[in-house]
DNA sequence: AAGATTCGGTAACATATGTTACCATTTTCA
DNA sequence: TGAAAATGGTAACATATGTTACCGAATCTT
């Protein structure tokens, strides 16, 4: 296995604390199975059946729900190290509840469903602590989820911008949000028309409360954020 | 310990698999702390620290999230058996990521976080089965927030009350849905203002797609639902 | 049983927001 | 390099939806 895989899959939280060793005895039990993707391809399709965890070992991934034409929901995004699929793994319903898909040339690992549930007997120690790396995976995940809806249940378009302007600012050390998607991206994921949020975020800027260039947004009065959620 | 109360443990997704005798060793190791609460009590508050992962023994609480006076907004219920907080024991950040507010009398068994992230070395050997218990939970409350960040994300109220009526259809036998909350908590659970939600339902009825009774709804025709997805 | 409160439907009205269209830049790629 | 596509801002317009208020029926409370 290529080298620069190996260190994409060293560096995902499902491996954590676990040594070299290890990991390679693990990688042998679990006989993942690695495919590539190509820019805007779809990598597994909402409603379709569950085909394994999936490891991003390159590239980006985009997880949508494309409702029907037109009403695009974004979900959030994945790189390298970050998984996917570990939330179906683990319930009875073996359905993807996501459309996965490549934002740029990707590859993807898949760990075999089978192999993951059932504590695979003597082998490797280390499933143990695979399983309590999942946990907090899955965790987090559902923090997210959390995330979303109070972005997207915030009161009206200011609300929604505000809600998610504010959580990025807590995650930075300064005034300024870089936001990691195009702003049709950044619509779809807070549930709104790209022109609604366009024309809302030149009113915040008019009105002194925000200023932006491209993707990065300067936040000059966080308080006015957060009366627009009341 | 009263008799009722283990009933409910032994219920809970979180014991399966577990022998009587394994639980008995179990609660011993876990020391659970009982809490009594009278209904519309606030049992944990919103932002406040992590006090535990809560199995509701009795009774039936609400998840939710007073965003400010006004806007309240229901991610869900609980009764008995169930449990929540298994998303922070997990992760790092210790906030509770919602306010939980009981809806009747209910008892509520805390499990001290420490006693569960940690594999409490020898004692109990089910503690794996625990932890497999709580991969499963996690995984199900994980897409149970997919599918409500569906309902609140469909175009229009017609379209998250469709979105909401088909989940449910799914799950029962036949075209009646009995929702188990009020109006205005089925208003909050879709984000949607309560005269807006009876205004779409009487419209829904007089185009003779639904008939409901209080908190019984007949659909008559489910293909109409679909199509307000679109 | 009477009073108070909750519950849920309805209507009127104002407006926030969806929709569509257009345009100027930038980026892509053949 | 030049045409095509993507990106993102703006404006005009229609309407879906939030807001407020009111009322009758059901339910709770004492």
């Amino acid at each position: 296995m290529d080298q620069n895989i190996l260190d994409a899959i060293k560096s995902s939280p499902l491996f954590r604390n676990i040594d070299d060793k290890s990991l390679g005895i693990m990688l042998d039990c679990l006989k993942p199975r690695m495919k590539k993707y190509k820019q805007r391809e779809i990598i597994v399709s909402y409603c379709q059946l569950f085909t394994g965890i999936g490891i991003i070992v390159g590239g980006r991934v985009a997880l949508t729900k494309e409702q029907y034409s037109g009403n695009r929901i974004i979900m959030g995004f994945l790189s390298e190290g970050n998984i996917f699929g570990e939330m179906i793994a683990f319930s009875d319903i073996k359905i993807w509840p996501v459309t996965v898909i490549s934002q740029e040339d990707s590859i993807v690992l898949y760990l075999p469903p089978d192999r993951i549930t059932t504590t695979c007997s003597n082998v490797c120690a280390s499933h143990t602590t695979l399983i309590l790396n999942m946990l907090g995976i899955l965790s987090n995940r559902a923090l997210m989820l959390n995330r979303k809806i109070e972005h997207i249940s915030a009161k009206g378009i200011r609300g929604k911008i505000s809600s998610y302007l504010l959580e990025a600012l807590r995650e930075g050390n300064d005034n300024t949000v870089v936001i990691p998607m195009k702003r049709h991206e950044l619509a779809d994921y807070l549930n709104i028309p790209r022109p609604s949020l366009s024309r809302e975020l030149g009113l915040m800027r008019n009105e002194g409360i925000i200023h932006f260039e491209g993707s990065t947004i300067t936040v000059n009065d966080a308080g006015k954020l957060e009366e627009s959620m009341l």
